[in-house]
RNA sequence: GGUGUCGUAGCCAAGUGGUAAGGCAGAGCUCUGCAAAAGCUCCACCCCCGGUUCAAAUCCGGGCGACACCUCCA
């Protein structure tokens, strides 16, 4: 049974049914998502993982907001930049996004997230959007002025039982100007936007717009799942106004309950400030890979952390990070070599391989502890490495098997094994390693040192054992 | 001003009433031509003050400090 702390309830639950319907808030695709971005995306991919080793079945959507403010400013642009070369705005915001988009699902696959089942963008929503609009309506609870829907809030008396708001309390004008906006009480929020002729607009009953924010999601979980869904994840900074507008929608629009399992992860830290596109102080996964990053070792320096703490990205924290991984590529490369004699498999071993995967997967149920996760792994690489010290890199078939199995368990929500550099040792490096291994056998430690450097800037390592020198893949290739 | 989260070793980070997981770095040792890798050993009384309790890092109260949300934001 897997326990999630529910922002709702502000405490731990436990997943009901055998089949999960999911639906993670994704990009906005004005841009690069950045690494902050992706701690959200990864989080999405470690819920789902996790659920799916424990045997749940997994409908797993993630939008992609592809029209809004910045993309609709982006088009423009484009427009200004290339007059003539696009028929109509919607075209330019379709040209706008596409690289985003792209970039987008290329990083997800670079950090190895399991594929989504869905990803509805908002413009290919718009018709059930505005079917929602014409719900609260109908129900009076939404309200038209100048060409612009508003939702009236007042109108629903549990609004802000997510972020706990209480509206009455909140000051409202202190940090906006209330004149900008026509709504008849500040707290309204818009779910249908009046756009002018000049801007990225759809037809709809109460003339040309395009929708608010925080109406796709409700419209396209609608449109996807046909009912209320069990988890909903974003990050914490969605919890309010997002999500709960989104709950006010949804409730009143169709009827009954919404999502029984709110989802939020905290936020990347740069400095111990957030890590943010208008503050500036971001890294975009591609800013890093050309820092020679690797994506295995971001994945694991963001499951280092529980997802409902803040983590500070610093240089030292990825080194760290990337000991880890190391770690766990030597061991991996280790058992293959290792898988040399025949005969019956180390029991005290199995059991204790059998005892990892249930502990791993344990504390993965417990509200997802990616590190008490990482904990079980390391103690059980010492043990793993322990039994390879003591059978000087020589085990039964069915004991490597035991250790591989185990290490592709929890690989299954790690998701590092993939991101492995591959080892493709040809006979050029072998001839190498075979001079240096000469060079030192003639007690020439000169040249053999030499060649092991020259062997490292290759990307590999050399490890000397009693059984013989070995090459090991350290880098990923440039 | 309102709301919430957090403060654990040099660093990263679990634990949330029963006497401090795990990792990185560091020190010593084994192995090694040297090194690397791996293993073994060592390395914290949990921001401060007060309270509750047989027992608190863990609960309560009060400080101090950091961050976040209340505006677009993962």
């Amino acid at each position: 049974m897997i326990q999630l702390f529910n922002t709702l309830s502000r405490s731990k639950e436990p997943v009901e049914g055998s089949l999960l319907r999911i639906y993670s808030c994704g990009p906005t695709v004005y841009n690069y998502a950045h690494i902050g971005n992706f701690r959200s995306y990864i989080f999405a991919d470690v819920l789902n993982r996790t659920l799916r080793l424990a045997g749940y079945r997994v409908e797993h959507a993630m939008n992609l907001t592809d029209v809004d403010d910045k993309t609709i400013n982006g088009a423009i642009e484009l427009t200004q930049k290339e007059p003539g070369k696009y028929a109509d705005l919607k075209n330019a915001l379709a040209a706008y996004t596409a690289p985003f988009t792209e970039a987008f699902f290329a990083d997800l696959k670079t950090l190895n997230v399991v594929k989504f089942d869905y990803h509805p963008r908002a413009t290919e929503y718009i018709p059930a959007m505005l079917d929602l609009v014409e719900r609260l309506i109908k129900k009076g609870v939404a309200y038209e002025q100048d060409g612009s829907v508003y939702y009236r809030i007042g109108e629903k008396k549990d609004y802000g039982k997510l972020s706990r708001v209480d509206l009455e309390k909140n000051k409202t004008g202190t940090r906006y100007n209330t004149d900008e906006y026509d709504k008849d009480d500040v707290r309204d929020f818009v779910l249908w936007k009046a756009e002018p002729q000049t801007g990225v607009h759809w037809h709809s009953a109460h003339g040309d717009g395009r929708p608010g924010w925080h109406l796709e999601c409700s419209a396209m979980i609608h449109e996807i799942f046909k009912g209320p869904i069990d988890i909903h994840t974003g990050g914490v900074d969605l919890i309010f106004p997002h999500h709960e507008n989104e709950i006010a929608q949804s409730e009143a629009g169709y009827g009954g309950a919404f999502v029984k399992h709110w989802l939020h992860c905290e936020h990347l830290l740069v400095d111990n400030r957030k890590m943010s596109k208008s503050a500036g102080n971001f890294y975009t996964l591609r800013d890093l890979l050309n820092q020679g990053k690797r994506p295995e070792v971001i994945r694991y320096f963001l499951l280092a952390a529980h997802y409902s703490q803040k983590i500070n990205f610093s240089a030292d924290a990825l080194h760290q990070a990337e000991a880890g991984v190391e770690k766990m590529y030597s061991l991996w490369q280790r058992g293959e070599r290792a898988a040399k004699k025949a005969g019956e498999a180390d029991a005290d071993f199995a059991q204790t391989s059998l005892d990892a995967r249930k502990k791993f997967t344990a504390e993965l149920a417990d509200d997802l502890n990616t590190p008490r996760a990482l904990a079980v792994v390391h103690e059980y690489f010492r043990v793993a490495n322990s039994l390879l010290d003591k059978e000087k890199d020589s085990l039964p078939m069915a004991t490597a098997q035991e250790l591989q199995e185990t290490i592709r368990h929890f690989d299954r929500v790690l998701g590092l094994i993939d991101l492995m550099p591959k080892a493709g040792i040809g006979a050029d490096l072998q001839q190498l390693l075979d001079e240096r291994n000469a060079a030192r056998a003639a007690k020439d430690f000169v040249r053999a040192d030499a060649l092991r450097d020259t062997l490292l800037k290759a990307g590999y390592k050399i490890l000397d054992t009693k059984t013989g020198s070995h090459l090991e893949k350290i880098k990923t290739d440039a």
